[in-house]
RNA sequence: CGGAGCGUAGCUCAGCCUGGCUAGAGCACUUGGUUUGGGACCAAGACGUCGCAGGUUCGAAUCCUGUCGCUCCGACCA
């Protein structure tokens, strides 16, 4: 293509309204523009290069045998409601009303629009296992779009979704998306981990998380230094630094006067000198609108997103402290679960056992020492819900964990019979009994993918594309643009054999200065340009620049060959 | 939704505190000229409901009220 007839709207300065490098290079490399907050157009640049990204993905799906389907992103409310995603997931949806007042969805994902075609379209072992995938539109009415792509309004997923007959067979569909999955973002030169993760409204049995480091990323990520165990910190466990009290003192709970003292640390200090893992930290929740105690060990951290897994709901917040004192007749400080009997309660695994352990008396000024877990309160549910910190050791390895922040740009999930058995999705096994099909489902943010690219790969001079997913892969830049000069018929001719050779190839053919062409060049960040000026074709040569590399003179006789085997090189073949 | 900030030319911003004349600069754009290996220079020109609505005032980009939009931090997620 010719530079000179795409819009390529570059941008010297950025934009007053981006914040993170791989945003403020998408709009400055003229890749997208902005219709409003968190819905952007593509232009001509931007759009190859997501092409490249869904090719990739295509491709890898097809070769790990997932077939290719187009469900539609308008759809009907009832299926929502049957699968119980209605109430649940009514924070993001889009809802639209037609004519006679009907309403409809725009899919945030589709496993109630898939489910419903397999359970009329599959009846038989015999057609298992099958995976489904798409690449199409989502819409999410997210709470906070952000970073352009990132976390947009309507964005592009690849998703699947797998059915088999058995939880093995499951299993390795599972693993075969898995694997593809790394393939994926190899290939798309982006450096991703798979981390346990949380399966949130999505649901299942567990799942894995493809996670890309980076400062800007909105998730956390501890893992240990060797790569034996990662896990998004929604989800990490971490092993205890220090033992939890286990010793039976043989008193029953003792109430002692404790004026003014409302934290761990106060209570931790002369005179008291109670050791905060020997203390309960008792946090007040209003869980679905019912008052609910949450106790974690003194030192210890909650982990909301735990304590959501834990009650299977999102619908939580911390009491007021009002809301508490009506509810036990104490304010923070002296909470305390002992003898509460009208709350349930819920703790974290690590205060198993616990004994001889000092809490609020539920009257201000006032605690129990000699507390004894089993005996002394009434644990409803128990749960893993402390959030882990840097440095404590692996739950695999005993090493200090790590914790860094990452880009999620993929899910894979264990579904499980999740969707299949509300919606109805059954099949008949070799004994002719009618079973649900067990599910998995997978996606990829496709936009987020492109945009994890860059800001994985940039320099202060703008994007630096892989060869894999560049809007195009060689630019042409002739410094001199006289349509019957020698610089600009070589050009002409280098870009006709290249096109010829099916490389994608843009010649800037601007009447411009050299310096704006090279600039432009670097901002976008073609993989490869090669410079043409009378200079160096006084010598019978021209320039090769491969982005982020050094410039090298190749002679104009051997020019396709050399081009060739630096993109080679390049594309790490 | 809670907290913080910003809305002035296509873009980046100044002017606002302390109200006053035709509302400014740089980049981009148009025309002409000079340039031509790292975002050129000269000259001329075009481009504004100062986000919107209301108020205060002789007079509002500037002060007040409301409203809309955008960005950042938190809850949500590919």
């Amino acid at each position: 293509m010719r530079w000179s007839q795409l819009l390529i709207p570059t941008l010297k300065e950025n934009p007053a309204d981006a914040e993170i490098v791989s945003h403020q290079l998408l709009l400055r490399a003229g890749l997208i523009r902005k219709l409003t907050g968190g819905l952007y157009t593509f232009l001509p640049l931007g759009l190859r290069a997501l092409r490249k990204v869904e090719r990739i993905i295509r491709e890898e799906m097809d070769r790990a045998g997932a077939q290719e389907v187009l469900m539609p992103a308008l759809q009907p409310s009832d299926i929502w409601q049957k699968s119980g995603r209605y109430e649940l997931m009514q924070d993001v949806l889009f809802k639209v009303k037609d004519r006679s007042r009907k309403e409809w969805v725009l899919g945030p994902t589709h496993e109630e629009v898939i489910t419903t075609l397999v359970a009329g379209e599959i009846s038989s072992y015999r057609q298992l296992p099958k995976n489904f995938y798409q690449v199409q539109t989502k819409f999410r009415d997210e709470i906070r779009p952000r970073f352009g792509l990132m976390r947009a309004k309507e964005f592009i997923m690849k998703d699947a979704y797998s059915f088999d007959a058995t939880d093995e067979g499951a299993q390795e569909s599972y693993r075969k998306m898995y694997a593809a999955y790394g393939r994926i973002f190899k290939r798309c030169g982006i450096q991703a981990i798979a981390v346990e993760a949380d399966t949130g409204v999505i649901g299942g049995k567990f799942s894995h998380e493809f996670m890309v480091p980076a400062e800007t990323g909105e998730n956390e990520v501890a893992y240990s230094e060797g790569g034996e165990y990662a896990a998004n910190v929604e989800k990490a466990t971490s092993r205890l630094t220090t033992p939890t009290p286990t010793v039976d003192t043989g008193s029953a709970p003792g109430k002692f006067p404790t004026p003014g003292i409302v934290t761990i640390e106060a209570l931790a200090s002369a005179p008291y000198n109670v050791a905060a893992t020997a203390q309960l930290k008792t946090l007040i929740y209003l869980i679905e609108g019912k008052i609910t105690l949450v106790m974690m060990r003194g030192d210890h951290q909650l982990n909301e997103t735990k304590l959501a897994a834990a009650t299977g709901t999102a619908n939580f917040r911390a009491a007021t402290s009002d809301e508490i004192f009506a509810a036990l007749g104490a304010r923070p400080g002296s909470l305390g679960a002992v003898g509460v009997t009208q709350h349930p309660v819920i703790a974290d695994e690590s205060l198993r056992n616990a004994a001889g352990m000092t809490t609020g008396a539920n009257e201000d000024g006032f605690h129990f020492r000699d507390v004894n877990l089993d005996r002394d309160i009434k644990v409803g549910l128990w749960h893993d819900l402390r959030l882990v910190k840097a440095g404590e050791p692996c739950p695999v390895t005993g090493t200090p964990l790590k914790i860094r922040r990452a880009i999620e740009v993929g899910h894979v999930f264990k579904l499980g019979t999740k969707y299949s058995e509300p919606l109805e999705a059954l099949y008949l096994d070799e004994t002719g009994q009618r079973k649900p099909l067990v599910m998995g489902c997978y996606g990829i943010g496709v936009t987020r993918t492109m945009q994890a690219v860059i800001e994985q790969s940039h320099d202060k001079d703008g994007i630096i594309w892989p060869v894999s997913v560049a809007p195009f892969t060689v630019c042409i830049t002739p410094l001199s643009v006289l349509a019957d000069g020698p610089v600009m018929k070589l050009a002409e001719e280098l870009y006709q054999k290249l096109n010829d050779q099916g490389i994608d190839t843009i010649i800037d053919d601007r009447d411009d200065r050299p310096g704006v062409k090279f600039k432009d060049s670097e901002l976008v960040g073609f993989p490869l340009r090669v410079g043409i000026g009378e200079k160096s074709l006084a010598k019978g040569e021209i320039e090769l620049k491969p982005r982020g590399g050094v410039m090298q003179p190749i002679k104009v006789e051997s020019a396709i060959e050399s081009i060739l085997s630096a993109l080679k090189t390049l594309s790490g073949i």
